[in-house]
DNA sequence: TTATTTTAATATACGCGTATATTTTATCAA
DNA sequence: TTGATAAAATATACGCGTATATTAAAATAA
C-alpha cells in the first residue's frame, strides 16, 4: 500500500516549478496592498506608480501583474477591505429591526468613517481614478450586501412598501449619513452638531413617511 | 507725418518671428476640434491618441499643445460647443415665465440631446475621464448658465421658493429630463411613451409643490 | 544680403501602465 | 547528477500623454 501510495504520488507529481501555495500568494498580495495602501494614503492613487510600489516591496513591477490584474485592482481590493471592515461592524446591530437598530446602523455607519478617515479619503476622494473603474468595484455582491442590511432593516419597519420607496429611502439615508461624516472629515474645523444627534433627524426622515402612510 | 507713422511702426516694429493672428489660432483650434470630435465618436475618447489626432491633421502631436494646453481639454472644448448650441435653443424660449414655457424649454432640452445622439454620449458617456476633469469643466460660468434660465424659469412660476427649494427642483427636473433622453438614446428599441408626454409630467412635479404651497 | 531675434513647429525624452519575451527557480524524470 | 519541464520573476518593449530641447520660419536690424 506504502508502495501504491507512492505510486500515486509519482502518478500525480508533475514536473516543473512548483505553483506558490494560496498561503504564500495571499501573504503576497496583503503585501502588495499593505505597501500600497500606505503610499496611496500619502501622496494619491495617481501620484504613486507601479515601479514605486514595487520598488518599496523589492520586487519587479510585472511581479505586481501576476498577483493583481492591474493598478485599479490593488485599490479596487483596498476599497473591499475597508467595506468588509465597515460591514463586520454593522453585522452586530442588525439582528433587530426597529428605528432604534437603524438609529444604531446609522451611528456605527458614520463612526466608522470618523475613526478611518484615511481610508474614507481612499474610497471617496481617490484621484485619478475613472466612473468605470468605479462600477466594476461597485458590481461586486460582496460590496453591495452592507447596503443589503440597512435596506433589510428598513424594510422591517416599513413593510408594507415597494422596492422603489425602500431603495429611495437607503439612498437617502446613505446620503444623509455621508453628509455627516464627509462634513466631520473634510471640514472637521466647523464646530458641527454630533454625529448621535445629527443621525436622530436620518432616521425620522425615513420613518415618517412609513408613519403618514400608516395613517 | 507720414514719417511719423513710419517711426511709430519702427518704434513697435518687432523682430522675431510674429505670433499667428487670433483669426488663425481660432481656425486651428476648430481644425483640431473638428478632427478630435470625429475620432472621439467614432472611437471613445480614451481609445483616441494625440498621436492618432495629430496625425489625421498632419503635424506634429505636440502642435496641438501649442492650442490646448492637455487632450481633455480638447474635449472640454467640443462639450463647451456642444452646450453653446443647447443654450442657443434655449433662450427663445427663456423669456416667457409660466408652465408653458417650462415645459418648451423642457422639450427644447430633450429634443437637442435626440437629434445630437453622438454629442449626448460625447458629453455623457465619455470612458476615460475622471470626475476631477469633468469638474473643472463644470466651473465654467458659460456652462452654467443654460442652468440658470431655466431655474429663473422655474423661480418665475414660483416666486416664494427659495434658493434651495429652487435648486432642487431644477436637479429634479433636469434629471427627469435627463432621463427621458438617455432611454430613448440608449435603449431606443423601447417603446417609450412620446417624450411630449413624459415631459408634462416632470412639469407637473416641480408645478404641484408651489401649488400645494400656495394653497 | 546677412545676422539677429522671436515665435511656431517639431524632435526627443521621460515616466507611466502594461504587453510580450526572456531568464531564473524549483521541481521531477532519467 | 543532469536534463526536462513548468511556474515565478524579471527584462524588455510598447504606446500613451506630455515635459523639455531643438529646429524651422518669419519677421526686423544692420
Amino acid at each position: 500500500m506504502n508502495q501504491s501510495a507512492e505510486t500515486n504520488e509519482k502518478l500525480t507529481a508533475k514536473r516543473g516549478r512548483p505553483s506558490i501555495s494560496a498561503e504564500k500568494r495571499e501573504t503576497t498580495r496583503a503585501r502588495i496592498t499593505s505597501v500600497a495602501r500606505t503610499l496611496f494614503q500619502q501622496d494619491g492613487y495617481a501620484n504613486v506608480s507601479v515601479r514605486r510600489i514595487a520598488k518599496e516591496i523589492g520586487c519587479a513591477p510585472m511581479t505586481l501583474y501576476s498577483y493583481y490584474d492591474a493598478k485599479i485592482d490593488i485599490l479596487r481590493s483596498l476599497w473591499g477591505d475597508v467595506f468588509a471592515g465597515l460591514l463586520e461592524e454593522l453585522k452586530p446591530v442588525s439582528n433587530v429591526s426597529d428605528h432604534e437598530a437603524i438609529y444604531k446602523m446609522g451611528l456605527v455607519y458614520v463612526d466608522y468613517w470618523l475613526r478611518h478617515p484615511e481610508e474614507y479619503r481612499l474610497v471617496f476622494m481617490a484621484k485619478g481614478v475613472t466612473q468605470s473603474q468605479v462600477n466594476v468595484f461597485l458590481d461586486n455582491p460582496e460590496i453591495l450586501s452592507g447596503y443589503e442590511i440597512i435596506t433589510e432593516a428598513i424594510s422591517a419597519i416599513a413593510p408594507n412598501d415597494d422596492a422603489e420607496t425602500l431603495k429611495t429611502k437607503l439612498d437617502f439615508f446613505l446620503s444623509a449619513l455621508h453628509g455627516i461624516a464627509h462634513n466631520h472629515i473634510t471640514m472637521s474645523g466647523y464646530p458641527w452638531c454630533s454625529p448621535e444627534e445629527q443621525i436622530k433627524y436620518a432616521v425620522m426622515a425615513i420613518s415618517s413617511e412609513n408613519e403618514a402612510e400608516g395613517s
